[in-house]
DNA sequence: TATATTGCTGTTACATAATAACAATCATAC
DNA sequence: GTATGATTGTTATTATGTAACAGCAATATA
Protein backbone atom coordinates (compact mmCIF):
# COMPACT_ATOMS: atom_id res chain seq x y z
CA UNK A 1 0.00 0.00 0.00
CA UNK A 2 1.39 3.31 -0.87
CA UNK A 3 2.00 5.72 1.51
CA UNK A 4 -0.32 8.42 0.80
CA UNK A 5 -3.11 5.33 0.86
CA UNK A 6 -2.04 4.72 4.13
CA UNK A 7 -2.98 7.75 5.55
CA UNK A 8 -5.93 8.19 3.54
CA UNK A 9 -7.40 4.85 4.75
CA UNK A 10 -6.96 6.37 8.43
CA UNK A 11 -8.37 9.55 7.69
CA UNK A 12 -11.82 7.51 6.32
CA UNK A 13 -11.47 5.52 9.43
CA UNK A 14 -12.04 8.00 11.30
CA UNK A 15 -14.68 9.86 9.65
CA UNK A 16 -17.06 6.25 9.39
CA UNK A 17 -16.35 5.65 12.49
CA UNK A 18 -17.70 9.30 13.40
CA UNK A 19 -20.86 8.64 11.55
CA UNK A 20 -21.50 5.15 13.24
CA UNK A 21 -20.46 2.97 10.16
CA UNK A 22 -18.18 -0.07 10.04
CA UNK A 23 -14.92 -0.13 8.25
CA UNK A 24 -14.36 -3.47 8.18
CA UNK A 25 -11.12 -5.47 6.35
CA UNK A 26 -12.87 -6.32 2.94
CA UNK A 27 -13.94 -2.89 2.68
CA UNK A 28 -10.78 -1.38 4.00
CA UNK A 29 -8.97 -3.67 1.25
CA UNK A 30 -11.38 -2.53 -1.63
CA UNK A 31 -10.83 1.20 -1.25
CA UNK A 32 -7.14 0.31 -0.58
CA UNK A 33 -6.90 -1.17 -3.65
CA UNK A 34 -9.11 1.47 -5.58
CA UNK A 35 -6.99 4.23 -4.45
CA UNK A 36 -3.19 2.47 -5.04
CA UNK A 37 -4.82 1.06 -8.37
CA UNK A 38 -2.70 2.59 -11.47
CA UNK A 39 -5.83 3.54 -13.88
CA UNK A 40 -9.82 3.05 -13.31
CA UNK A 41 -10.36 -0.56 -12.02
CA UNK A 42 -13.36 -2.65 -13.06
CA UNK A 43 -14.99 -4.96 -10.29
CA UNK A 44 -12.98 -8.01 -11.74
CA UNK A 45 -9.99 -6.35 -11.82
CA UNK A 46 -10.04 -5.58 -7.89
CA UNK A 47 -10.73 -9.21 -7.89
CA UNK A 48 -7.53 -9.91 -9.20
CA UNK A 49 -5.57 -6.77 -7.54
CA UNK A 50 -6.56 -7.97 -4.04
CA UNK A 51 -5.65 -11.96 -5.16
CA UNK A 52 -7.96 -13.99 -3.23
CA UNK A 53 -11.05 -12.81 -2.92
CA UNK A 54 -14.57 -13.39 -4.11
CA UNK A 55 -16.45 -10.89 -6.40
CA UNK A 56 -19.14 -10.97 -4.13
CA UNK A 57 -17.26 -9.71 -1.72
CA UNK A 58 -15.71 -6.87 -3.56
CA UNK A 59 -19.29 -6.02 -4.90
CA UNK A 60 -20.53 -5.31 -1.36
CA UNK A 61 -17.72 -3.26 -0.81
CA UNK A 62 -18.07 -1.24 -3.51
CA UNK A 63 -21.74 -1.14 -3.03
CA UNK A 64 -20.54 0.25 0.25
CA UNK A 65 -18.21 2.22 -0.50
CA UNK A 66 -20.51 4.07 -3.09
CA UNK A 67 -23.27 4.58 -0.47
CA UNK A 68 -20.61 6.29 1.81
CA UNK A 69 -19.91 8.78 -1.16
CA UNK A 70 -16.01 7.10 -1.22
CA UNK A 71 -16.40 6.19 -4.79
CA UNK A 72 -18.13 6.71 -7.78
CA UNK A 73 -19.34 3.87 -10.17
CA UNK A 74 -18.52 4.92 -13.76
CA UNK A 75 -21.52 4.08 -15.40
CA UNK A 76 -20.13 3.84 -19.05
CA UNK A 77 -16.87 2.00 -18.38
CA UNK A 78 -18.26 -0.24 -15.80
CA UNK A 79 -15.76 0.59 -13.75
CA UNK A 80 -14.87 2.27 -10.25
CA UNK A 81 -13.04 5.51 -9.09
CA UNK A 82 -12.06 6.47 -5.40
CA UNK A 83 -13.72 9.69 -4.09
CA UNK A 84 -11.81 11.29 -1.05
CA UNK A 85 -12.85 15.08 -1.75
CA UNK A 86 -15.85 15.85 0.19
CA UNK A 87 -17.92 17.59 -1.95
CA UNK A 88 -21.87 18.30 -1.33
CA UNK A 89 -23.56 15.83 -3.69
CA UNK A 90 -21.75 12.71 -3.50
CA UNK A 91 -24.77 11.24 -5.70
CA UNK A 92 -23.78 13.28 -8.85
CA UNK A 93 -20.61 12.58 -10.81
CA UNK A 94 -18.92 14.26 -13.63
CA UNK A 95 -15.87 12.66 -15.40
CA UNK A 96 -13.82 13.62 -18.63
CA UNK A 97 -12.59 9.98 -19.83
CA UNK A 98 -9.62 10.05 -22.40
CA UNK A 99 -10.52 7.66 -25.33
CA UNK A 100 -6.93 7.59 -26.17
CA UNK A 101 -4.35 7.40 -23.24
CA UNK A 102 -7.88 6.44 -21.21
CA UNK A 103 -7.28 8.63 -18.55
CA UNK A 104 -9.99 9.61 -16.37
CA UNK A 105 -10.53 12.69 -14.54
CA UNK A 106 -13.48 13.59 -11.76
CA UNK A 107 -14.68 16.75 -11.89
CA UNK A 108 -16.46 18.82 -9.13
CA UNK A 109 -17.69 21.67 -11.50
CA UNK A 110 -20.86 22.86 -9.40
CA UNK A 111 -21.57 25.37 -12.18
CA UNK A 112 -22.48 22.83 -14.53
CA UNK A 113 -25.07 21.26 -11.35
CA UNK A 114 -26.40 23.91 -10.72
CA UNK A 115 -27.64 24.94 -14.66
CA UNK A 116 -28.26 21.50 -15.07
CA UNK A 117 -30.42 22.02 -12.13
CA UNK A 118 -32.37 25.39 -13.23
CA UNK A 119 -32.68 24.09 -16.63
CA UNK A 120 -34.37 21.34 -15.43
CA UNK A 121 -36.88 23.30 -13.38
CA UNK A 122 -39.59 23.94 -15.77
CA UNK A 123 -39.14 20.05 -15.87
CA UNK A 124 -40.80 19.65 -12.19
CA UNK A 125 -38.43 16.62 -12.44
CA UNK A 126 -36.93 16.54 -8.95
CA UNK A 127 -33.07 15.23 -9.02
CA UNK A 128 -32.15 12.56 -7.03
CA UNK A 129 -28.36 11.60 -8.70
CA UNK A 130 -26.38 13.02 -11.95
CA UNK A 131 -24.43 10.90 -13.98
CA UNK A 132 -22.77 12.48 -16.74
CA UNK A 133 -19.67 11.25 -18.07
CA UNK A 134 -17.89 12.95 -21.12
CA UNK A 135 -15.76 11.11 -23.89
CA UNK A 136 -13.00 12.82 -25.74
CA UNK A 137 -9.37 13.23 -25.72
CA UNK A 138 -7.55 14.98 -23.09
CA UNK A 139 -5.56 17.80 -22.94
CA UNK A 140 -2.44 15.40 -23.40
CA UNK A 141 -3.89 13.98 -26.05
CA UNK A 142 -5.18 16.46 -28.47
CA UNK B 1 -46.42 -3.00 -35.38
CA UNK B 2 -48.04 0.38 -34.99
CA UNK B 3 -49.06 2.47 -37.59
CA UNK B 4 -46.69 5.16 -36.40
CA UNK B 5 -44.22 2.75 -36.50
CA UNK B 6 -44.36 1.30 -39.82
CA UNK B 7 -44.11 5.15 -41.10
CA UNK B 8 -40.65 6.08 -39.13
CA UNK B 9 -39.60 2.45 -40.61
CA UNK B 10 -40.63 3.89 -43.93
CA UNK B 11 -38.85 7.23 -43.34
CA UNK B 12 -35.83 5.57 -41.80
CA UNK B 13 -35.23 3.53 -45.18
CA UNK B 14 -35.46 6.70 -47.24
CA UNK B 15 -32.85 8.45 -44.88
CA UNK B 16 -30.38 5.35 -44.65
CA UNK B 17 -30.99 4.72 -48.48
CA UNK B 18 -29.79 8.07 -49.10
CA UNK B 19 -26.98 7.55 -46.89
CA UNK B 20 -25.90 4.64 -49.14
CA UNK B 21 -26.17 2.42 -45.98
CA UNK B 22 -28.53 -0.66 -46.10
CA UNK B 23 -31.45 -1.35 -43.87
CA UNK B 24 -31.85 -4.83 -43.36
CA UNK B 25 -34.42 -7.13 -41.62
CA UNK B 26 -32.78 -7.71 -38.52
CA UNK B 27 -32.13 -3.83 -38.59
CA UNK B 28 -35.54 -3.14 -39.36
CA UNK B 29 -36.76 -5.36 -37.25
CA UNK B 30 -35.18 -4.08 -34.47
CA UNK B 31 -35.86 -0.71 -34.53
CA UNK B 32 -39.39 -1.65 -35.72
CA UNK B 33 -39.28 -3.15 -31.40
CA UNK B 34 -37.51 -0.69 -30.12
CA UNK B 35 -40.52 1.51 -30.95
CA UNK B 36 -42.95 -0.30 -30.55
CA UNK B 37 -41.90 -1.41 -26.79
CA UNK B 38 -43.58 -0.16 -23.71
CA UNK B 39 -40.76 1.00 -22.10
CA UNK B 40 -36.93 0.85 -22.05
CA UNK B 41 -35.69 -2.42 -23.44
CA UNK B 42 -32.53 -4.20 -22.43
CA UNK B 43 -31.05 -5.97 -25.07
CA UNK B 44 -32.24 -9.02 -23.92
CA UNK B 45 -35.79 -8.04 -23.85
CA UNK B 46 -35.93 -6.96 -27.47
CA UNK B 47 -34.44 -10.50 -28.17
CA UNK B 48 -37.44 -11.71 -26.11
CA UNK B 49 -39.78 -9.72 -27.50
CA UNK B 50 -38.58 -10.42 -31.42
CA UNK B 51 -39.45 -14.17 -30.71
CA UNK B 52 -36.40 -16.20 -32.22
CA UNK B 53 -33.36 -14.23 -32.70
CA UNK B 54 -29.89 -14.90 -31.13
CA UNK B 55 -28.99 -12.17 -28.93
CA UNK B 56 -25.66 -12.01 -30.97
CA UNK B 57 -28.03 -10.44 -33.94
CA UNK B 58 -29.81 -7.59 -31.88
CA UNK B 59 -26.40 -6.37 -30.59
CA UNK B 60 -25.27 -6.30 -33.68
CA UNK B 61 -28.38 -4.30 -34.93
CA UNK B 62 -28.06 -2.11 -31.91
CA UNK B 63 -24.53 -0.97 -32.55
CA UNK B 64 -25.87 -0.13 -35.81
CA UNK B 65 -28.65 1.72 -35.29
CA UNK B 66 -26.65 3.47 -32.30
CA UNK B 67 -23.98 4.29 -34.83
CA UNK B 68 -26.73 5.62 -37.25
CA UNK B 69 -27.61 7.96 -34.52
CA UNK B 70 -31.12 5.66 -34.59
CA UNK B 71 -30.68 4.59 -31.03
CA UNK B 72 -29.05 5.72 -27.36
CA UNK B 73 -27.66 3.24 -25.19
CA UNK B 74 -28.86 4.43 -21.68
CA UNK B 75 -25.31 3.30 -19.91
CA UNK B 76 -27.03 3.50 -16.23
CA UNK B 77 -29.41 0.82 -17.35
CA UNK B 78 -27.91 -0.98 -19.92
CA UNK B 79 -30.83 -0.39 -21.70
CA UNK B 80 -31.93 0.87 -25.45
CA UNK B 81 -34.33 4.01 -26.23
CA UNK B 82 -35.44 5.21 -30.00
CA UNK B 83 -34.37 8.18 -31.33
CA UNK B 84 -35.39 9.94 -34.74
CA UNK B 85 -35.15 13.01 -33.65
CA UNK B 86 -32.77 15.12 -35.79
CA UNK B 87 -30.29 16.72 -33.21
CA UNK B 88 -27.21 18.22 -34.57
CA UNK B 89 -24.92 15.87 -31.98
CA UNK B 90 -26.23 12.00 -31.78
CA UNK B 91 -23.24 11.15 -30.38
CA UNK B 92 -24.47 13.15 -27.09
CA UNK B 93 -27.48 12.06 -25.03
CA UNK B 94 -29.63 13.77 -22.26
CA UNK B 95 -31.64 11.26 -20.39
CA UNK B 96 -34.44 11.93 -17.34
CA UNK B 97 -35.12 8.72 -15.63
CA UNK B 98 -37.40 8.62 -13.11
CA UNK B 99 -37.15 6.08 -10.60
CA UNK B 100 -40.36 5.41 -9.67
CA UNK B 101 -42.61 5.10 -12.56
CA UNK B 102 -39.53 3.82 -14.39
CA UNK B 103 -40.31 6.68 -17.06
CA UNK B 104 -37.47 7.35 -19.34
CA UNK B 105 -37.11 10.60 -21.23
CA UNK B 106 -34.95 11.94 -23.83
CA UNK B 107 -34.11 15.98 -23.36
CA UNK B 108 -32.63 17.82 -26.56
CA UNK B 109 -31.32 20.77 -24.50
CA UNK B 110 -28.84 22.55 -26.53
CA UNK B 111 -28.23 24.81 -23.44
CA UNK B 112 -27.23 22.38 -21.47
CA UNK B 113 -24.80 21.24 -23.64
CA UNK B 114 -23.21 24.26 -24.76
CA UNK B 115 -23.11 24.92 -20.84
CA UNK B 116 -20.80 22.22 -20.74
CA UNK B 117 -18.67 22.58 -23.43
CA UNK B 118 -17.78 26.59 -22.69
CA UNK B 119 -16.96 25.21 -18.79
CA UNK B 120 -14.53 22.34 -20.33
CA UNK B 121 -12.82 25.10 -22.73
CA UNK B 122 -10.33 25.44 -20.07
CA UNK B 123 -9.41 21.90 -19.29
CA UNK B 124 -8.29 21.72 -22.91
CA UNK B 125 -10.76 18.29 -23.39
CA UNK B 126 -12.09 17.53 -26.52
CA UNK B 127 -15.20 16.52 -26.49
CA UNK B 128 -16.24 13.44 -28.30
CA UNK B 129 -19.08 12.00 -26.62
CA UNK B 130 -21.62 12.99 -23.59
CA UNK B 131 -23.28 10.99 -21.22
CA UNK B 132 -25.78 12.89 -19.44
CA UNK B 133 -28.19 10.32 -17.16
CA UNK B 134 -30.33 11.92 -14.45
CA UNK B 135 -32.22 9.94 -12.05
CA UNK B 136 -35.24 11.21 -9.78
CA UNK B 137 -38.74 11.80 -10.02
CA UNK B 138 -40.67 12.83 -12.71
CA UNK B 139 -43.46 15.64 -12.22
CA UNK B 140 -46.29 12.93 -12.22
CA UNK B 141 -44.21 11.01 -9.48
CA UNK B 142 -43.40 13.78 -7.37
C1' DT C 1 -22.58 -12.48 32.05
C1' DA C 2 -25.98 -14.54 29.11
C1' DT C 3 -28.64 -13.89 25.12
C1' DA C 4 -31.11 -11.71 21.59
C1' DT C 5 -30.65 -8.83 17.60
C1' DT C 6 -28.67 -6.91 13.84
C1' DG C 7 -25.45 -6.34 10.40
C1' DC C 8 -21.54 -8.24 7.92
C1' DT C 9 -18.94 -12.01 5.74
C1' DG C 10 -17.90 -16.47 3.14
C1' DT C 11 -19.39 -19.46 -0.12
C1' DT C 12 -21.87 -21.54 -3.83
C1' DA C 13 -24.58 -21.20 -7.44
C1' DC C 14 -26.86 -18.53 -10.72
C1' DA C 15 -28.43 -14.68 -13.74
C1' DT C 16 -27.64 -11.14 -16.93
C1' DA C 17 -24.94 -8.68 -20.49
C1' DA C 18 -21.84 -8.74 -24.22
C1' DT C 19 -18.29 -10.61 -27.49
C1' DA C 20 -15.24 -13.95 -30.29
C1' DA C 21 -14.82 -16.80 -34.08
C1' DC C 22 -15.96 -18.62 -38.40
C1' DA C 23 -18.78 -20.37 -41.96
C1' DA C 24 -22.57 -19.09 -45.01
C1' DT C 25 -25.08 -15.67 -47.51
C1' DC C 26 -26.16 -11.41 -49.81
C1' DA C 27 -25.18 -7.00 -52.47
C1' DT C 28 -22.50 -4.59 -55.45
C1' DA C 29 -18.85 -3.78 -58.87
C1' DC C 30 -15.93 -5.35 -62.29
C1' DG D 1 -20.40 -14.68 -64.01
C1' DT D 2 -17.07 -13.87 -60.63
C1' DA D 3 -14.73 -11.29 -57.19
C1' DT D 4 -15.11 -8.44 -53.29
C1' DG D 5 -16.72 -6.76 -49.17
C1' DA D 6 -20.47 -6.35 -45.98
C1' DT D 7 -23.91 -8.76 -43.40
C1' DT D 8 -25.93 -12.67 -41.20
C1' DG D 9 -26.40 -17.28 -38.64
C1' DT D 10 -24.62 -20.08 -35.29
C1' DT D 11 -22.09 -21.76 -31.42
C1' DA D 12 -19.36 -21.04 -27.73
C1' DT D 13 -17.32 -18.16 -24.47
C1' DT D 14 -16.29 -14.18 -21.67
C1' DA D 15 -17.65 -10.37 -18.75
C1' DT D 16 -20.53 -8.38 -15.28
C1' DG D 17 -23.53 -8.64 -11.47
C1' DT D 18 -27.02 -11.15 -7.83
C1' DA D 19 -29.58 -14.56 -4.99
C1' DA D 20 -29.56 -17.36 -1.21
C1' DC D 21 -28.17 -19.05 3.04
C1' DA D 22 -25.14 -20.45 6.68
C1' DG D 23 -21.88 -18.63 9.92
C1' DC D 24 -19.71 -14.90 12.47
C1' DA D 25 -19.09 -10.46 14.84
C1' DA D 26 -20.62 -6.27 16.98
C1' DT D 27 -23.96 -4.12 19.66
C1' DA D 28 -28.03 -4.02 22.61
C1' DT D 29 -30.90 -5.85 26.28
C1' DA D 30 -31.65 -8.23 30.45
ZN1 LIG E 1 -16.81 12.39 -6.15
ZN1 LIG F 1 -5.46 11.34 -23.12
ZN1 LIG G 1 -31.21 11.33 -29.49
ZN1 LIG H 1 -42.36 8.87 -12.51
Amino acid sequence: MQAKTKETIAAIERKLTAKGERFTAPRRQVMATLLDYDGTPKAYDIVEAMGDVKPMTVYRALDFLVAQGLAHRIESLNAYAPCVESHCAHKDSQYLICEKCEKVEELHNHAIDDFIAKQLLKDGFKIEAKVIEIHGLCSDCT
